[in-house]
DNA sequence: TAGTGGTCTAGACCACAAA
DNA sequence: TTGTGGTCTAGACCACTAG
């Protein structure tokens, strides 16, 4: 029997996904869905709701008349360009042991096309912060993040600088971070990047060049990330849509 | 009043996002959930799972307790990439009068790497067919798919190799394409890219290595595209999950 | 405080898959 | 035929926003 707080529905849903983790089903086939609704006490339209989000995640699928079942190959995907929330958290799910390192922090003057995508003034103030992750000992991902001065609400350490952004801004910016919308670019080496993520001249590279969004939908951040695509391989699952 | 077939919340869906690309709410707001209900003449979870597929898409956002609005950034971007599923409507979104070209066709036997993404046996036969898709007159993608002659069910022209390969699939095939699991890569140009898509040496690239899965989740195709980033930009929204 | 979206229930019927 | 997921209803209460 489930308690309240946060929602059924999403308690529903972890606590179906730990028993996917534990193998309960050993056989790939996940109970129905009036099973499920009375072991747990809550109704089956409750039920349906965190599989469905749990189908979205690629966690199951289900087939009409058959049954709903564990999604193997899709709990294998590591890093799914689409959901990738924090760097280290990436890493850590590769097997690596991931750290940061700030390379830089400073406060520049916003140029027309950043005031543009910010929706800012040119000349508006912009924390400007250049952060390394490793893989173990390996330079992996360089990234730019362009935060306006104005979203910062309280005053922080330089070392609170290393919390992922979304993570950062929660706690001492005025507004969350709710999704990113981003480019994927492909690119050379630039001089700086060979030295700083250890490659070859010329190697092609993934940049994603992003705008942050918060629940409003007011841009509230610019980041720039280059990969090292040996060691981090992005990957999508792509859908059709209606 | 609205009708079955296909479902309620499907037509509800389209429904409302006829109205949104007709502009009918100028204002950006969106009627009430219990209006909506009341108008179509279905109840408000049909309603609320409409409107949960068009947030989804990006169309619509919604704040609890204030209202749910249209999305006029999401409702700009063409090409998001977790949902592309023909590159002639990629093209013709953005503005470019499509085609493509068949630059050839022919049957080889899977190699060992081939066999095991596609869960087929080594040396078994698989048609390749290589395209070139075209913005206007400037060449921008080149593909090259790889479907087990087992998948293909029904004889077909070589013409109908122009189509789309999930629409082949789906007229030709065994069974429906029904996802893909994509591996974003970047590349340099090698000479045959240059030629092909008209670019310089050395340009970045970016490929797309994918496998797409059926229904029932086997793997029924292997397709590699790369894109010249300068005509087609790709896009992607991230969210956080969970 | 009024109105909106968010969550949840209990129950009905349909469509499809497998035995 | 049986059992599964898919769709839909009507109604309840909660959480939040805004005037």
């Amino acid at each position: 029997m489930l308690k309240r707080a946060p929602s059924l529905t999403e308690q529903a849903k972890s606590h179906i996904k730990q028993l996917i983790l534990a193998d309960e089903f050993a056989d790939g086939r996940i109970p129905p869905e009036t099973t499920l609704a009375t072991d747990l006490g809550v109704s089956r339209t409750t039920i349906r709701d965190a599989l469905s989000r749990l189908e979205h995640e690629g966690v199951i699928y289900r087939k009409q008349g058959a049954g709903t079942f564990v999604n193997r190959p899709g709990l294998q995907i590591k890093s799914r360009l689409d959901e990738i929330w924090s760097y280290e958290g990436v890493l850590r799910a590769h097997g690596y042991m991931p750290s940061t390192r700030i390379l830089d922090v400073s406060t520049v003057s916003a140029d027309e096309e950043t005031a543009v995508s910010l929706n800012i003034t040119p000349g508006d103030d912009l924390l400007v912060v250049k952060k390394l992750f490793l893989a173990d000992t390996e330079p992996v991902i360089l990234a730019h993040n362009h935060i306006p001065l104005c979203q910062i609400a309280a005053p922080y350490e330089e070392s609170d600088l290393l919390l992922p952004v979304y993570a950062f801004l929660s706690e001492y910016g005025r507004q969350q971070l709710s999704y990113y919308v981003s480019d994927i670019i492909p690119i050379t080496a630039s001089p700086e990047l060979v030295t700083t993520l250890h490659i070859p001249a010329q190697t092609p590279l993934l940049s994603l060049s992003e705008i942050g969004y918060s629940d409003d939908h007011q841009p509230i951040l610019k980041s720039t990330s280059c990969f090292r695509d040996d060691l981090l391989r992005l990957r999508l699952i792509r859908r059709s849509v209606q």
